[in-house]
RNA sequence: CGGAGUGUAGCUCAGCCUGGUAGAGCACCGUCUUCGGGAGGCGGGGGCCGGAGGUUCGAAUCCUCUCACUCCGACCA
């Protein structure tokens, strides 16, 4: 006889966070390891997760002014070669196209038919679409050029997580090319905005944002900006890069135009980016020891209703029920869509199939019975309130009230992920041996620990980075809400150029 | 590419030391009792024991070679 979990994961975070981090992810059946090492196959439930946030973002980029356009996947290794900083930061993890057929030898198939120029799969498409930018922008007139591609790119990881780090993701990535610096500056500053937005009002997580120190830098950029998140170990995450890249690839891939005056000009580009390691960064930052929390404007489900069937003739009487019940939920509106709402009438065990959604992060719960047909009630559960009673409410009142319980659980997931940041989040550091304390905890278990970000003044020197080193932390970020007086480096004791946020990270 | 380890059922693993012809739990299928905090009984399907070679009457088990994967380090959205 199995005994019964007390979790419906395990382990749990306090045991083995990178193992519960994977359990998760087995649980609420979003994506597993694919025949190729690093690639993952995303299931339908991770998927309809990535699509919505997709959809939060994409409507975000429209109405910003970008349009959306698609560049291919084969980029020719020369493209690559064009901007020094650029190759040095990508040509290790490349993955190169050499052949293009197969032929069979010795009853296997190998490579035949080298190609003259070999190509590489995109790791990123700013230089592929800098050569499609030289053609299309002539005038000052076609300023700003505002373009956005959905797509996958590959990074030969040699240490691949499911969504956080895998040599295959999906991302979009916005390239833009404006007249003068101050343009393209406030295009890189508009589009962390607008990451910042999606972080925190749709997957509910606080984010630092801030400016990458030099060394952190996307290679080939002027300016590196970020959003930094802290995970529920204390590690930081990189959730959304967005970058001035100056005229550094426009020189490389001659993009130019003609002024007003007549002369002709480089442009300043722009890149920025998220990933589906938005994803592993929802789950780090919400999901508990039973399974994923996913905020309601998310949640590709945002309420299930469970029939519960006792007997052979209840089908009859209960189901009619939950599909009325569920009509009236799904008439309601929440965030500016009808609220989305499904019957789960599949023939399993009703135990089952109510953890199933547990895992899964469903906000909300409706269990309809036989007992709720004469006062037309049902079993209201809070997926963020697993622990309370379940309420048993009259169907008219949650008709009436399922808008506000997703919109409390949208704003109780961003306050309770907020708290938690805050806690981990020390300004007290000021001398080296309070820094190296503060980082030399656990490091399998930093759940359990006090691991978090260090806010503290940093001299700029690049020898802090041996140091950093040392106690595999890494600077974060220069935080954009800097004091007016500073004290002395941390690290150092010298005088400081800014705060830094310091981290673990992943 | 360094260091460690593992390949046996869909999954997690036992069996290997001390060779004798394949096991458990979970999952799956059937069935009966179940179904509102995660069920139980009975029955059942499923494995060229990573691959090749060797030793032996006999190899998952011993030996040699090989392939693959995992974890730890250097690099990273």
């Amino acid at each position: 006889m199995a005994k019964p979990q007390k979790t419906a994961i395990s382990p749990t975070r306090a045991e083995n966070y990178p193992d519960w981090y994977q359990a998760v992810i087995r649980g609420a059946d979003m994506a597993e390891n694919s025949p190729v090492r690093g690639c993952m196959v995303i299931k339908p439930w991770g998927y309809a997760i990535w699509e919505r946030l997709q959809g939060a973002l994409d409507r975000r980029f429209k109405a910003t002014g970008h349009e959306n356009a698609y560049f291919p996947l084969l980029i020719p290794l020369r493209f690559i070669e064009k901007e020094a900083a650029h190759v040095e930061g990508f040509a290790k993890e490349m993955a190169v196209v050499t052949h293009h057929r197969l032929t069979a030898k010795d009853g296997r198939l190998v490579p035949d038919a080298p190609l003259e120029e070999p190509l590489i799969i995109r790791p990123t498409s700013e230089t592929i679409i800098g050569e499609a930018f030289s053609n299309w922008v002539r005038s000052y007139r076609d300023l700003p050029l505002l373009v956005n591609q959905w797509a996958n790119v590959m990074r030969w990881e040699l240490r691949p997580r499911l969504f956080l780090r895998t040599s295959e993701f999906l991302w979009q990535e916005g390239h833009t090319a404006h007249a003068d610096e101050k343009d393209a500056r406030e295009e890189t500053m508009r589009m962390l905005e607008v990451y910042r937005e999606v972080a925190e009002d749709e997957l509910a997580f606080p984010v630092i944002c801030g400016e990458k120190p030099e060394f952190e830098r996307f290679p080939g950029a002027v300016n590196t900006y970020c959003i930094e998140a802290m995970m529920q170990d204390g590690k930081a995450l990189q959730a959304g890069t967005s970058h001035y890249l100056g005229q550094n690839f426009a020189r490389a891939a001659n993009i130019k135009y003609q002024t007003e005056a007549g002369d002709w000009e480089l442009c300043h580009t722009t890149s920025w980016g998220v990933s589906t390691r938005l994803i592993g960064a929802l789950i780090m930052t919400h999901a508990d020891d039973n399974g994923l929390k996913l905020p309601p404007r998310l949640a590709p489900t945002q309420v299930v209703i469970l029939p519960i069937l006792r007997e052979a003739e209840d089908r009859a009487r209960v189901m009619p029920f939950a599909e009325e019940l569920c009509k009236a939920v799904s008439a309601q509106i929440f965030s500016g869509e009808p609220i989305r709402a499904k019957v789960d009438a599949r023939d399993y065990p009703a135990p089952d199939k109510r953890w199933e959604w547990v895992r899964k992060g469903v906000p909300v719960i409706l269990e309809v019975g036989p007992r709720d047909l004469e006062n037309r009630t049902a079993a209201f559960t809070r997926r963020d309130r697993l622990e309370e009673k379940k309420a048993i409410l009259p169907d008219s009142e949650i008709a009436l009230r399922i808008g506000g319980f997703l919109s409390d659980i949208q704003g109780s997931l961003l306050h309770a992920a907020r708290a938690f940041r805050d806690r981990r989040l020390r300004a007290d550091i000021a001398d080296l041996a309070a820094f190296t304390a503060a980082f030399s905890g656990d490091e399998d278990n930093s759940f359990a620990s006090s691991l978090g970000f260090v806010r503290a003044p940093w001299c700029g020197e690049d020898a802090t980075q041996e140091t950093l080193k040392a106690l595999k932390v890494t600077i974060r970020c220069l935080p954009f809400d800097q004091p007016k007086s500073l004290g002395p480096c941390v690290l150092t004791g010298k005088p400081a150029v800014a705060e830094a946020i310091f981290a673990k990270a992943y």
